[in-house]
DNA sequence: TGTAAAGTTGACATCGTGTCAATTGGTTGG
DNA sequence: CCAACCAATTGACACGATGTCAACTTTACA
């Protein structure tokens, strides 16, 4: 569909994912982003029919930037749910930071804007399923506890380790990348996996 | 300085509190609050110079309506911090459905309104108060874990029993508010306190 | 009776989103 | 070469929400 040198569409998406980087939230405008694209903001809306698209349309930019779904396989590979949700664990935080800022402004006009609401859910979903899968591994082995049925331990994990949260817990308090991660796999053995030898 | 039946100032925030109950979030306008209070909506800039100011007397009003301080004594009256924390979290959870709605409209005015930014941090702040004497007491009876800080484990209690997070795991994944405490007290006992005897 | 407080109405400024029409400049193809 | 097309520009405007202002009314109360 296209191969110009950077293509316009991708000025706009980068320029909106460099600015929500650097100030996460509702503070961006279409303006900002056309003037830092180089182009009018009414110029815009040739490309992405209302902010709420070009968010969208920027978190799935970013994916294939950051090689999402590359990054994501490494827990697919791993045999048991002891090791996979783990795996998993690291491979989604450290995705959470690329994302952050388009994120937050996504979540944010969620309350207002129906297919915004609707394109978080997407992602949320996606995200979900790789929690699904190191939960049923886990069951599987017989390594579930029986404190959580599978839906609440997914539900718990994907709550734990939420885009909120991390900034919560890295932006806020100022915990490391590593700190996060590493308190979140224990959080998440510690609570979902019987205690079993090894 | 008043003893009306009810204010105009109380009816306003018992309408903002209402309306924000059964749309959390943005949806709620200035306009609406003032028609459920009955007055016009230039009456309510009489009482509240901005959106913020009256978003942060609601939380003020709903903390008096609920005695939000008298709910929250009963984990000071604990002596120990094995018994401390479970009363907290389960006090502070009991809260957050009350303050749901307004809390929310807050949340999302942060990003853009520097006065609702401070107005969260505070009431941040005041809860937190409450985590740290828990995990301090933890800490004097020699119960406190050694994988953290103090600070780390009040900022962890902080970001995982938090409005964000209740709101997740109730509203949208559909858990009971018992299901809720009892997975967060199963949550920070396992994390935080040391397997001991007892 | 007269004044002050509280509220009403209507108009208006501001800001951000989104739309529209008219125009320009460059590229490609017949 | 000229026409057609495309991306983009400029300027204007509608809309919805917040917040402001001025002028008028109502009620209380002293």
């Amino acid at each position: 569909m296209s191969s110009e040198n950077p293509t316009t569409r991708e000025r706009i998406l980068k320029a909106a994912w460099q600015l929500l980087e650097a100030d996460p939230g509702g503070g961006v405008r279409m303006s900002d982003i056309a003037k830092a694209a180089g182009i009018s903001r009414q110029a815009v809306y040739l490309h992405f029919p209302a902010r709420a698209d070009l968010l969208v349309a920027a978190t799935r930019y970013i994916d294939e930037v950051t090689e999402a779904d590359v990054r994501l396989a490494p827990s697919r590979a791993a045999k048991t749910g002891r090791e996979r949700l783990p795996a998993y664990i690291e491979a989604w935080s450290n995705h959470i930071p690329e994302i952050h800022g388009v994120a937050k402004a996504l979540i944010a006009m969620q309350e207002t804007d129906e297919a915004a609401r609707v394109a978080w859910a997407d992602r949320l979903a996606a995200i979900r399923h790789g929690f699904e899968a190191a939960v049923r591994a886990l069951k599987l082995d017989g390594d579930l506890t029986l404190d959580y049925s599978e839906t609440e331990a997914v539900d718990l994990l994907l709550t734990l380790i939420s885009v909120e949260t991390w900034e919560s817990l890295t932006v806020q308090c100022g915990w490391t990348q590593e700190r996060f991660i590493a308190s979140m796999q224990a959080l998440a053995a510690q609570t979902l996996i019987v205690p079993g030898k090894e």
